[in-house]
DNA sequence: CATCCACCGGAAATGTTGGGAC
DNA sequence: GTCCCAACATTTCCGGTGGATG
């Protein structure tokens, strides 16, 4: 039952980087235009932002792909280097290609960075950039925004904060001045194209059928949810990807993509949202306290020491920036200042199934 | 109107790790 | 080894907030 329709996972992975890209070509088009040699300013600053699962990422790894192999480039997702040490840190190995032990001074290491950023060309991506601005402030921007010799750029990317402005000092923006680019949600008819275009390179020829991508597309705009979906759909398929083995799939698909999201995080980030996805079956809205409750309760049981609530309220913000719950920050309601929050199921059971897979 | 509730979120306190100097 | 320091994770502390309650 292994394999029978999938010859390559690789493109269907959430690492992989396709030749061309079905769409974006006018971001990648702008960017380019960005960072090409002619342009005065090699010097901007760029913002990406825009909803999950529409490209941000996968454009600016493309853009650091096609730069000249003169110019030093380090990608960093902020979800895991979320303080400006831990940022400077890994900045460090990538540029220099080298381990750099705990203990070094981040004095003396923003010193060896400014140097080497003064021989040549540099290109830095924030991924994520929310968690290290929630974390640790924008002294790590502030910091980066002062190198800007004419060879130093940063590219900044957020699923939230459509403008940097109101996230950091004034003093950090106006160095940094970077141009925004948004990024909309994809069409249906654009997740069917690129899902088609990876299936082409990962199945087995007539292996998917037309009915079961249409599924998929019309039920989530997030690429990242439908490579992980249609992924998970030929690993369980038999002879063919059907829409019926699609449905199958759902929820299963919609969990791996959970995990892959919080891959990064610690045990009790995926207790917390244990917890809320079996609290929400009872109750939509769910308020801190019955969370922390619940939360203490599932440590009990697995025999673990949980976390203090001042902790595990910052650890509700995480998931919130990972778009996996909403929260409704009120000053009013029934209790004063408060959340509500909510379990987002990005992609939520119809009606239909309501009957059939209850147990 | 005063007080309580249940939480928010900033800041200080505490504990841990690991490097460097001696 | 011992001592000190930087960075970090987590806890502890505390001053809000604003509807509910009396």
């Amino acid at each position: 039952m292994t394999d029978n329709v999938l010859v390559d996972p690789a493109p269907l992975s959430p690492q992989y980087l396709p030749a061309e890209f079905v769409d974006r070509e006018d971001e990648q088009a702008v960017l380019t235009s960005n960072f090409s040699e002619v342009s005065n300013g090699f010097n901007s600053n760029l913002h990406l932002h825009g909803p999950r699962g529409t490209g941000k990422t996968h454009t600016a790894l493309k853009i650091l792909q096609n730069l000249p192999d003169k110019v030093t480039t380090a990608f960093i997702p902020s979800t895991i280097y979320d303080t400006e040490y831990k940022a400077l840190q890994e900045l460090g190995e990538q540029i220099f290609e080298e381990t750099i032990q705990e203990g070094y001074h981040t004095s003396k290491l923003q010193r060896r960075i400014e140097e080497r950023t003064q021989t040549g060309r540099t290109v830095v991506v924030l991924d994520e950039i929310d968690f290290l601005l929630m974390n640790d402030g924008d002294d790590l921007l502030y910091y980066l925004s002062r190198l800007k010799s004419q060879k130093f750029s940063v590219i900044t990317i957020s699923a939230h904060y459509q403008d940097l402005q109101k996230r950091v000092e004034e003093r950090t923006y106006s160095s940094l001045q970077p141009q925004r680019i948004g990024f909309e949600p994809y069409s249906a008819e654009q997740i069917f194209q690129i899902l088609l275009s990876r299936a082409r390179k990962a199945l087995k020829p007539r292996s998917l059928q037309r009915s079961a991508l249409t599924y998929i597309a019309s039920t989530t705009p997030n690429i990242q949810i439908g490579l992980t979906w249609l992924r998970q759909a030929a690993q369980k398929a038999e002879s063919a990807i059907t829409e019926s083995v699609v449905r199958e799939v759902k929820q299963d698909a919609y969990q791996s993509y959970v995990n892959y999201l919080l891959k990064d995080f610690t045990p009790h980030h995926h207790l917390i949202y244990e917890t809320i996805t079996q609290l929400s079956e009872d109750n939509e809205l769910l308020q801190t306290g019955e969370i922390y409750t619940g939360y203490k309760d599932i440590c009990k049981k697995t025999k673990q020491d949980p976390l203090s609530n001042r902790r595990i309220s910052d650890y509700l913000k995480h998931l919130e920036l990972l778009d996996l719950i909403t929260a409704d920050y009120h000053y009013g309601g029934s209790k004063g200042k408060t959340r509500d929050i909510r379990l987002n199921n990005q992609i939520p059971d119809k009606r239909d199934s309501e009957g059939k897979n209850q147990k």
